[in-house]
DNA sequence: TGGTGTGAATTAATTCACAGCT
DNA sequence: AGCTGTGAATTAATTCACACCA
């Protein structure tokens, strides 16, 4: 579905007001039913004979998924990969405001990073409640990434963003997702080596 | 696989030789039997009644997907996301080494980002059979992601992660990987919404 | 006429269940 | 005795094919 997203701003962009499945899949590189399935399972978004307004298209899929409106964010770990984050406007524009920085190093709190200041891990369910904040990220090392969830599900937060390289326990209600980018990585490589092979 | 790696290398940070795939499949959130057939695929690293050596497992499936070596990468585009990645040194641990970065922006070319002088992307072939790289790494806006990708094919590399919100054309014997973090963000709003509606 | 929505057919992925090593 | 590797059974995902509607 993100996917769907990605190509028809860009179509959008591009100045093109409809669209058939049938091209839709050939930029996606899947197959026509594929989409069609994908979007009639959400509600009949198309117009038989003419195909999918891109426009309209747009803002059903975005209010299906729930991303039409604004998620308040707060990010646990201030390292490397937590700083780029907050300092990545493009989550501001996708409607995820990170409105909270936490980390457990006394050194780091305090200290203002993208206009927020750093507050201590610990204080996450006061900060949760009083901001509204309803998603959580972890950028911590992976050591430690167990006890940010905790201080997160502790705080009520029931969807996660795991940058960490690591596998967190979570109760059945809490929704984690995992973002790895070496994943992505190894698969290139992967692709590469079986192609030299040959 | 990128997963197993990730738990594989956390159980051996804490210390543990041997590992079941019953055991792993638990961290993993799957079932043992996945693990086994994805194990086996690639050779048989286990052994019977014992389960699987975690350091010698990891060093079978690096050799696997052939993340066991250094691949030198070429980065497009030295946008914020560009010198995010520039500067994030886990690259390197995992034997990604970025040894070029380019752009078609006259004034970041010359400029010294993390170590490494911006070069015309137009002299992307030149530089990619001077340093031998193999992978390519887009992070341009969406727009200029199908020229970037184009120089990127020109020079005759044959893997390309993409981290531009957009879909690129390649020949058959290129290899794309499209990475992009709102695809999770999105599903995190998806489940959230759900689970608030039931 | 042209392109969606959808049941049916096909293909792929997952899980089960157990033979076979150590 | 215990845990892997793997064919068989099951379940899920993808694709086909066409009815239906603008």
């Amino acid at each position: 579905m993100a996917v769907y997203i990605q190509v028809l701003e860009n179509l959008q962009r591009d100045g093109k007001n409809v669209i058939s499945s049938e091209l839709l899949a050939r930029t996606c590189d899947v197959n026509p039913s594929q989409i069609r399935k994908d979007l009639a399972y959400f509600g009949e978004f198309g117009v038989r004979g003419v195909g999918y307004y891109v426009q309209d298209l747009i803002t059903s899929i975005k209010q299906a998924l729930g991303v039409d409106r604004v998620w308040k964010c707060a990010l646990v770990g201030v390292g490397n990969l937590g700083r780029a984050l907050l300092n990545h406007r493009e989550f501001r524009l996708r409607g995820f405001h990170i409105v909270g920085a936490f980390d457990c190093d006394p050194f780091k709190i305090g200290e203002i990073v993208s206009g927020l200041e750093v507050v201590c891990s610990r204080r996450l369910k006061e900060k949760v409640d009083e901001l509204g904040i309803e998603v959580g990220i972890i950028t911590t090392p992976p050591e430690r990434a167990q006890r940010a969830c905790n201080y997160l599900v502790d705080a009520g937060i029931k969807g996660i963003l795991n940058f960490a390289p690591a596998r967190i326990e979570v109760p059945d209600d809490v929704n984690v997702e995992y973002v790895d980018f070496f994943h992505h990585f190894y698969a290139v490589a992967f692709n590469v080596t079986l192609a030299l092979q040959d």
